[in-house]
Parts: C-alpha cells; structure tokens; sequence
DNA sequence: TTGCTCCTCACGTCACGTGAGGTGGC
DNA sequence: TTGCTCCTCACGTCACGTGAGGTGGC
C-alpha cells in the first residue's frame, strides 16, 4: 500500500490511528493491516491533499463530504495558498529592501543544483594549482542578466573550459565573480545529494549559495581573470564531426612523446593528431605532408577535454598548427573546452 | 517587546531559548528579558520571515549572515513558495477533476466572509416564514459568473431584498440555488467570527460553505424563486434622497393605523407617506390633495428596509399610489429593498 | 487591595519520523 | 539460515500555545 499511494508506512499508520484512512481489515493475530484496491486510489488523495499542506480534518472533509463540499474544501485551500504567496512576496520584498541598501551590485540567481554541479564539473578540471597565478586558482561565475546565464570559466593557460547554464530566476544586473578551487570542491561535495535548486548571490567580495536547509559562503577571488570571451572566439579553419569513445581510445593507445615543461621542468606526454588533406584524423608520430597538418597537445588534457565533452558524436575545431584547439557537444553548445597546441618545431 | 514586535510573549521566550533572539539583558533577580530598542527591528524581520513560513534554522542565518548570503537565503525561500504554488495549482486541478465528473453543473466562488454575512444581513429580513410559500423560506444565492457577482436575495411577496457582492475568484458558470433560512440563520451564526475568505460551492441539490478550518452543507430548497430581477425593475416617477434617520424617526413617531391582514387575519401598523408637488415627503393622515399622491406601507417593513440601507443619505423611489417603493442607498447600488404598498382605497 | 505583567515548568498540538524490540512468511 | 516486511510502543521534531502556580511594581 505504501509503495502504491506513495504513503510512507509510518503515515499509513497514523493515518489509521487518527481515523483518515482505515484499513479495510486488520489481521486480528498478528495485526497486519490490509487495505481494497479502491483504497489505493483514496490514499493518493490524501498524499495529494498532504502534498500541497491540506490539513487532514480538511482532508477527512474532503474523503466524506459530498463532491460539493469536497470541491469548496480544495477551491478554499487553494485560495489560502495564493494569498499566501502573494502576502509572501510583499513581505519578503520588504525584507529585502532593508537588507540591501546597497542592493545595486548585488545580483541574485535561482537554478538546479544539479546543472550547476554538472557545469562546474565541466569545467572543474581546467583550473589551474599555480600558486604563482593565484587568479586562476579558481573558477569565474559570470553571470548575464540579459540572456539569464551563468557561465561556468576556468583555465590555467594551457586550456580553458566554459559551461553555460540557464536560468530559474534572476535578480540584479550582469556580474562576474572568482570563486576559489577549494570552496568550489567543498561546496560540489555538500550539493552532491541535493535534487532541489540552488540559490547564488554575488555582491561586493562574497558569493553565497543557499539550498534545501543549508548555507555556504565565500569570499571571492580578487583578482582580474582573463577575458575568456575573446579566447573562446572561434577561429576555426577545420571542423570534424568526431565519436568520443574511438578518439579516446585513439588517443590512449596511441603514440605519445615525454615532454618537459619550459615553466616548471615537469614531464608530460604529448599527443600528436595529424589531419590529412582529406580531413582525415590519426594519431601518430609521422611528419606532416604537404596537404597534412599536425597538431600537438598535451595528452592528459587532451583526454580530459573528451571527458568534459560527454558521450557520443563530439566536435574538434583546429586551426591549423598553432593555433587552437576547441572541444564541442553539438548537444550542449555552451559547454566546451579549448586546449593550446604544443609547437612542434620547438620539440622536434 | 511583544507588542512592538508583533510577536507573542511565549514565542518571544522560545526564540530566547532556541537562541534566535537572546534578550540583551535579563534580571538576575526575576528573571524578566529586557530587550534594546535595535533589537526591535531584528525581532520584526524575525516575524515576517515567520509570517511566510521560513525554517528558524534558516532565519539564523538571515540574523547572522552577511547582507549577500542572507539575500541568498530569503531568494531561496521565495523559490520554494513560487514552486510550491505551482505544484499545488498542479495537484489541485488533478484533485478537481477526479472529484467531479459532472463538473459542469458546479460552480465555486471565493469571497471574504465578512462580505457575505454583511449582504445576508442586509436581506435577510425579507424572507418569508410562511409555510404556505416553501420557496420563499429561504434566500436566493444568484451567482452571475459573467459579472462576478453573488446576488442574495429574499421576499415574503410584501417586500423584496436584494444585495451584490463582488467575488474574489470564481469558477465555473452562472447558477441560483436556494438556501433554506434556518441554514442560513446557522451559517450566520459560525461565520460571525471570521475575517477571511469564505469558499462557495453550488451543485446539484446541495450548497457548500468552507472556511477557514471548517465546513457547512445544506441542501437547496428545491422550489422555483420568483424572478427578482422583473419584480426589480426600476419603474420610477419620483426619486427623493432623504436622510436615513430623520426618516426613521418621523416613521417611528408619526401617526400610524393599526390593519388587518387579508392573508392571515394578523394585525399591523400602517404609516402613510404623503409626496406633495414639491417634492416634500410628510407621515402623515391627512387626505392627499390635487398635486400630492399618498402610499400606505407596512411600518415595520419600512423600518427594516431603512435599517438595511444604512446610515445616511439613502434614495427613497415612489412610483404613484399603488406602484412599489424603492429604498436604496447611492453608495451601495447592488444593495436595495422594494417594498409593495397597501391600497389606501381600499383601506378607507 | 485589585489588576496587570512578567516568570518557570510541564504538557499539548500537528503530522508525522525514528529507533527498539519482536514476529511471520519465503 | 538470511533478508525482508510487518507489528507495537515510546520518544523525537517543529514552532510554538496553554494552563498552573507564583512573583513584583503601580
């Protein structure tokens, strides 16, 4: 009965006690309650009724009153929600109103907590732990007010991710904040069993999110980070369609080289994707035609990208030698990633 | 504090041991909380937010949070509302049409309680107790769906009362039904007490009333009503404004004639209203000369129905010797009596 | 002296949820 | 035998409200 009306057992038997839903028979030996079919469908009434805060000598009027009553009973309860929220959004206007006095910079959104996991998950992976650029130790929340977005941006020079998301609701003018790597995978962490929305405002040095019945705040970033805009401009000379799992496993499989960084002496392998004049794509280690191109990437980035992008048919986007590298979901087309080529000639 | 704030002394005291409001002295001696004057200001935000349903929990971080993160908390709590609304405006409809398959035939109308006591009040006293006219035992509930409009009316054949009211919200296609004096008489009485809505539904043979936490049925009287709006008709030749009380004392304390009842053989007093060229209004015996006309009425039904125009300047509407009278009140125009004269001739 | 306001402490309300401790059928 | 579901009974939660019984200042 609890898994067909979407009742909890313990509900179920408060219900009985309290005289709404009566078993239609109890097992006198050993007190199991059982209930008919057509108890069912009375039972997912009241999880309705329960459902929008009807309560239950409500819900016993609407079960045994005549249709006529039952039906004034609902169109009151409805009445009272409405004027419920309409007296609720003038006094939280007021709240607001005395809370910020300087309300112009503040902005304030409303989205899914799972699309802004999803998004910050997208780009998560990009930012970079070089204590010497401290404003990329963290990811941008660049808010437009105008087409109700968020974009998601982090990069540590070697590649940049962006994730856009819609959304809910908005509030204050078009703003853009830096928000640490740590409270960034702190706050991942406590969203990561929330289903409801998230609520984010963004004022002054601070960016606080609100969900469910918590809180979390952080202080911003105050730095300037790099204009992503006019990095993620296309400048695209070819285009292939490209499938996520065969590229990856290419990539995996397939011949790398031991680099050295110039920045920090570390080892990384290099991938070399050359693209043939008839737009074909291989990974290998041959010298370019002269209808072919190379293109050198760092390996582990190059396969983190693919992860970003998700599964499926994908888009890389070349532009030629040294210039850059773009990742696309044709599916979700504010999400990508951009990766800068190694230059070949210095290597070889 | 408590009238300052708005909030109740015992509540004041548990946001004093839930740690939400901590008095900012308490006497060591008698243990009273004292309270400074800014803190008055916070303990109203506290009740606003209450007032809309906020989690205490979630009121804290409103009191102690920055002005960012306490805007997070209140946008986020005005999501769960908007949210709310729309799932129970989801969940409600669903419920409206398992409920009633003949939907068509009900109507269901909203309007604040005190507005449908004042309208029965105000016709009340025009219903017949006359068991040999079953009909007219009861008050006419006339819902006009295109105007949004409840009228109330009652007559006992003598005099006829109308009032309109305005509805809130309405739902479903015009209908009348009857409702019998003794339910109404009880409805009154449990209604007295209630400032909010009243919830209406007409179907069938039945009325239902619905209200803040109860719920009233009655059946309809089944009969036909007389068509008020005929008898209503302005047929008007003479139109006098005249002041409510001045009119009623000069009824009360003007000469009268004690009469016979055609019907019943019951006995009543008569006033005579005399209308001369002027326009001058007298309560009077004297016999109406070439220029003036004469209308015998019911003295106690006159009372009544001045007594149910209010205070004021009221509208007295003559229509000749033997046509009805109209007593309005210009401020109230849905709200009005007719009262039929007695045939002084046949007085005489 | 009366009336008013404040106090503490205990218990009630609403609609359940949460163990503890135990049973019954597969 | 293990795991699952059902049971009762008692207690917890949330945001207070309601007496009972008593005190302090005007």
């Amino acid at each position: 009965m609890a898994a067909l009306s979407g009742i909890s057992v313990s509900a179920l038997r408060f219900y009985d006690s309290a005289g709404i839903l009566l078993p239609a028979s109890v097992d006198p030996v050993n007190g199991y309650r059982r209930y008919t079919a057509d108890q069912v469908s009375q039972a997912r009434l009241v999880a309705r009724l329960r459902r929008v805060g009807m309560p239950l000598p409500d819900i016993r009027r609407v079960l045994l009153g005549t249709p006529t009553a039952a039906l004034a009973v609902v169109q009151a309860h409805l009445q009272r929600l409405e004027d419920g929220l309409v007296d609720a959004r003038r006094e939280l206007s007021a709240v607001r109103a005395s809370l910020a006095p300087k309300e112009s910079s503040m902005s304030t959104i409303v989205l899914p907590a799972t699309s802004f996991l999803e998004a910050l998950a997208d780009v998560r992976f990009a930012a970079s732990d070089d204590p010497e650029l401290p404003m990329l130790n963290g990811v941008l929340l660049d808010f437009d007010a105008e087409l109700s977005l968020l974009h998601l941006v982090a990069t540590d020079r070697h590649r940049l991710a962006v994730s856009s998301v819609p959304l809910d609701s908005v509030a204050g003018g078009s703003v853009s904040a830096i928000m640490p790597v740590a409270a960034a995978d702190e706050l991942a962490g406590k969203l990561a069993a929330q289903t409801a929305d998230v609520t984010v405002s963004i004022a002054d040095d601070e960016i606080s999110f609100s969900y469910a019945d918590q809180a979390f705040s952080a202080r911003q970033l105050d730095h300037d980070f790099p204009d992503y805009r006019r990095i993620a401009q296309p400048r695209t000379t070819h285009r292939l369609p490209i499938e996520a799992a065969s590229l990856r496993r290419a990539v995996n499989e397939g011949p790398t080289r031991t680099m050295t960084s110039d920045r920090d002496g570390g080892q990384y392998q290099l991938t070399v994707l050359m693209l043939d004049g008839s737009g074909g794509l291989a990974v290998t280690h041959a010298e370019p035609e002269a209808n072919e191109f190379a293109v050198g990437v760092n390996q582990e980035f190059l396969l983190q990208a693919l992860d970003a992008g998700g599964d499926g048919q994908l888009l890389l986007e070349l532009d030629g030698p040294i210039g850059p590298l773009a990742i696309r979901n044709p599916g979700r087309t504010g999400t990508f990633s951009i990766l800068m080529p190694v230059r070949l000639d210095a290597v070889s």
